[in-house]
DNA sequence: GGGACCTCAGATAA
DNA sequence: CTTATCTGAGGTCC
């Protein structure tokens, strides 16, 4: 295999000829730019990377495209593999970031006292602020066909996210193309309701093409015309390359998603009047047998998943005996009054949550609002304290034993659960620690980088530095059962509310990113390096099988 | 109070 | 340089 020719594999297979799968694997990203990755992340504990990707429920057991290709050139698919994977951190880093400066600025935008002249767009701004510093994943020319890094079921909050990462380059645009040997072909498209499209659950879509004023009101109707979108779509039939499909759901927990429902081919289009009496175009599109099952088609049946299985009760109030409590604030409006409110002040002057209850960033120690404040249960500073609000679901998994889902989309910096456990000293958490018990370091999440110093810190992959040593014990919550992983999705976060005894902060665990339903929870079990040990003396170690390419293949405790 | 509808400013690619 | 565009926020109406 040439080095040249793996920035031109998609993952995508369709036919069995190779001169099939030819026409669906072309435009990479630039070739420099996928050699890089490839080295800086191919070192690193390559032997880890089985079978599933980092947290990703749909792919245990991997897309049955790329196991297909593994049958016919295991060396060169690993470099494929690696690409992906190199790929896979590169966009979640990105997203991540992107989400991160998004809560921050939102965040800012809500404590400003008029709105008049504050930034209504906050995706358009940061979107633009990334770009500026060249934080987009690269694209020299447009990817037909799998998105490397990209894995179908991927979910996402705004527009720019997609064409931030490559899988959609139209803004507002519902039809990406791209011109291909004088022809314009469609690469992906968007799915959102917003024409008379029919998006049942099958893997049949139906899309409605662009133009005839459908969307702006303000215009006279017209016919649509087979140009540009419509024409490109149109065009696929022949050519047969695949189109990503992203679907928009407005029905989601909490929020819009945008969802990566994979790759379709166009079957067939015709004319059909529109309901404003017009005629439009309507094209016919077929998912591609053998890629993962979509996780909100699984999700139509929730009640079937949980049926047998352990559905988590709201979270475990804490532990914590009954001290007087300390003096709260006097607030009576929600602590709004930022100045005035002395929760707030502890927190160095703001409410560390958004409106919509997200964790803006990482911090030392976060001050609630609690049981001595004047404050109602709906002020914005009460947020992990509430329980949890997801509904999670403890799984089997493949090759980790039990793990913990949720049937939800989960927006990024939402609270997911606390952590129950039994503070000990560390001497002591030796003498007790059994075999098997879970046993690790609970770190602080300080991060010290100024938001627009630091961009890429904001949102800490890991726990840093450790402050104390938790023990699940039997009365532990759901948290016993998260599996660590070495790029986990969710980060601890110390939390006082009920007490102001800082070396017993609340555990409570964040999103650290969007996570899709029926995605793994993790998080990095934050260990101390040669720090457990067995009766025997020795340092305890563990394979990880947690299939991230940051993972350094083994888990120093016992589990 | 929530959902459906409207309006309007918007950034970018074509 | 226009112009089109399955945004996204905010408002209104029921």
């Amino acid at each position: 295999m040439e080095a040249g020719e793996r920035g031109l594999q998609t993952n995508y297979v369709s036919g069995t000829s190779q001169m099939e799968r030819k026409k669906h694997h072309l435009l990479p990203p630039s070739k420099s730019a996928s050699e890089e990755i490839i080295k800086a992340k191919s070192s690193e504990g390559s032997y880890c990377k089985r079978n599933s990707y980092p947290g990703r429920n749909a792919y245990e057991n991997r897309s049955a495209l790329v196991m297909r290709d593994e049958k016919d050139s295991l060396g060169h698919d690993r470099g494929q593999e690696n690409f992906h994977l190199g790929q896979r951190s590169h966009v979640r880093e990105t997203l991540r970031l992107f989400q991160a400066v998004c809560r921050k600025l939102l965040h800012e935008e809500e404590a400003k006292p008029n709105r008049q002249n504050s930034h209504k767009r906050v995706d358009y701004l940061v979107a633009r602020i990334l770009k500026d510093k060249k934080k987009y994943i690269p694209v020299d020319k447009k990817v037909i066909g799998s998105v490397p890094g990209v894995e179908v079921g991927d979910e996402f909050q705004y527009r720019v996210e997609l064409n931030m990462i490559g899988l959609h380059l139209q803004i507002q645009g519902g039809i990406d193309y791209v011109k291909h040997e004088g022809k314009i072909l469609a690469t992906s498209i968007v799915a959102s309701g917003g024409y008379d499209d029919k998006l049942d659950n099958s893997d049949v879509l139906i899309y409605t093409g662009q133009g005839g004023n459908v969307m702006n009101g303000g215009k006279e109707p017209e016919d649509q015309k087979l140009e540009r979108g419509n024409l490109a779509l149109a065009n696929n039939i022949h050519e047969q390359n695949p189109v990503r499909v992203i679907r928009s759901d407005t029905k989601a927990f909490e929020y819009r998603t945008y969802i990566y429902d994979g790759l379709y081919l166009v079957e067939r289009y015709w004319q059909d009047v529109g309901l404003h009496g017009k005629l439009v175009y309507k094209f016919k599109l077929a998912r591609i047998p053998g890629q993962p099952e979509l996780s909100w088609k699984v999700g139509l049946c929730v009640d079937d998943i949980s049926q047998g299985k352990e559905l988590i009760p709201n979270c475990a109030v804490n532990t914590v005996d009954d001290e007087m409590p300390p003096k709260g604030c006097d607030c009576t409006n929600g602590c709004s009054k930022l100045e005035k409110c002395a929760c707030v002040a502890k927190n160095g002057g703001e409410i560390p949550y958004n409106h919509n209850r997200a964790i803006v960033q990482a911090k030392p120690l976060v001050y609630e609002c609690g049981p001595s404040c004047k404050c109602p249960p709906s002020c914005y500073n009460r947020v992990s304290q509430q329980g949890i609000k997801v509904q999670l679901e403890i799984f089997k998994t493949e090759a980790r034993g039990w793990g913990v889902r949720s049937l939800n989309s989960i927006g990024p910096g939402s609270f997911i659960y606390e952590f129950v456990g039994e503070l000990l000293e560390e001497k002591e958490a030796e003498r007790t620690t059994s075999n098997d018990k879970y046993l690790f370091n609970i770190g602080n999440n300080y991060n010290d980088g100024s938001l627009w110093g630091g961009l890429s810190n904001v949102m800490p992959d890991a726990p840093s530095s450790s402050c104390g040593v938790v023990e699940d014990v039997e009365y532990g919550n759901v948290g016993r059962f998260v599996n660590h992983s070495c790029s986990p999705n969710l980060y601890a976060q110390n939390v006082l509310y009920d007490h102001e005894d800082k070396r017993m902060p609340h555990k409570m665990l964040f999103a650290a990113e969007n996570i899709s339903p029926l995605q793994e929870l993790t998080y990095h079990y934050s260990y101390v390096i040669d720090q457990v040990y067995d009766s025997s003396g020795n340092i305890k170690k563990k394979s990880c099988f947690c299939g991230s390419s940051e993972c350094t293949g083994l888990v120093n405790l016992s589990n």
